[in-house]
DNA sequence: GTCTATAGCCAGATAGAC
DNA sequence: GTCTATCTGGCTATAGAC
């Protein structure tokens, strides 16, 4: 029983190097960039292994989206611990969190044109279940949010809930990081303010 | 004189054909997933008749976007032909064609990632020209509009116009039109008002 | 310049020994 | 479960006739 266990163990802490693999993969290229030969390079095994691990390609990415799901739960659910936190300051925590991710490079990317992708996704119970567990997390906070004035209460929680999302896959902070004069906190910042505030920020008095 | 004149405008028309079939294949599926067959199929024409045209898919690709640069320049000369506008207000305009652009299913996306497709859209001169002076007439309305302070003043021109290229292919537009539930217009209307205000909004008294 | 036919290659997936 | 070696299909690109 021990050994079963222990065997147990073993496997899923090899299946977990073969996941980061694939996140920085994924992070780095991108889903069609990125091949199978790259991934067991990476890990260090023959292809065939990896195929006793994981049935497709896809299965690999759906993975991969499946930890980063995790791994948000885990981070909505620190940032929900914290006190005395405004809603609003809950969203603009998870939002930056995402987006330091993002520059870090361990924001793995998918096409949203892929068929073969989207059917596994859309076959993976675990994914879907983390995808709507993440989104009732985030929806209760912008209810709240919008409750408190803090956002604009014309927008439909499901346009607020997409916007905060996209900022996983926001190109805006890899360029301004490939210009190089700007540190990783000044991209998020700025990022944040166009994000919450908007281009034309704090409405001016005059304006 | 005149024949010669004829067969190059023929060739000219061939040749919009076929970078209005890569322009409505790369906005719909993406480069990876584009085959150079399929393009011939949807132009009516033998794959080695595409190569006499066009020397490599990648050239393909880069014609796409010169196209939309094109166009893309056409739009803000037309914006900047409109009298009594602020500069603000031509941003918007030019923002809101890209969303109306995006949603048609005329809008082609790259993937960053691709090291060949990159290579190629730097070798091209006419691809790169166009991009300049893209930016530089975006340029002058974000100065201008930071000077009217109708855009916040804070921020750097380069992360007004990355924000501002970024809504070409911002995923939230495609999501939302894919819920089925709202307009074109209602979308852009949305997204630009996240675009310009942010999700918090014009600062209300209390907030 | 257009076609048919095919070369050449690469990447996903598998066979079968150990 | 791991490996080496291989199969298979699809895609870019080209040869060569007309």
């Amino acid at each position: 029983m021990a050994r079963l266990s222990f065997r147990e163990q073993v496997l899923r802490v090899r299946e977990d190097a073969i996941v980061s693999s694939v996140n920085r993969l994924l992070a780095d290229k991108g889903f069609d960039l990125m091949t199978v030969d790259e991934v067991a390079a990476d890990v260090g095994i023959a292809k065939a292994s990896l195929y006793k691990h994981f049935a497709s390609k896809e299965a690999l990415a759906a993975a991969a989206m499946v930890r980063l799901l995790q791994r948000t739960l885990t981070e909505i659910e620190a940032i929900a611990a914290r006190p005395d936190c405004t809603a609003l300051q809950r969203l603009d925590a998870v939002t930056r969190w995402a987006l330091y991710t993002q520059l870090a490079g361990e924001m793995p990317t998918l096409p949203s044109h892929n068929s073969s992708l989207r059917a596994e996704l859309l076959a993976s119970k675990s994914y879907l279940d983390l995808l709507m567990e993440v989104s009732e997390r985030l929806g209760e906070w912008i209810v709240q949010a919008q409750a408190d004035g803090a956002i604009a209460p014309e927008l439909p929680p499901e346009v607020v809930l997409y916007t905060v999302f996209a900022r996983a896959c926001d190109p805006v902070p890899a360029f301004l990081k490939a210009g190089g004069r700007f540190s990783d906190e000044q991209i998020v910042d700025w990022v944040m303010h166009t994000c919450l505030q908007g281009l034309c920020g704090p409405v001016r008095s005059g304006a």
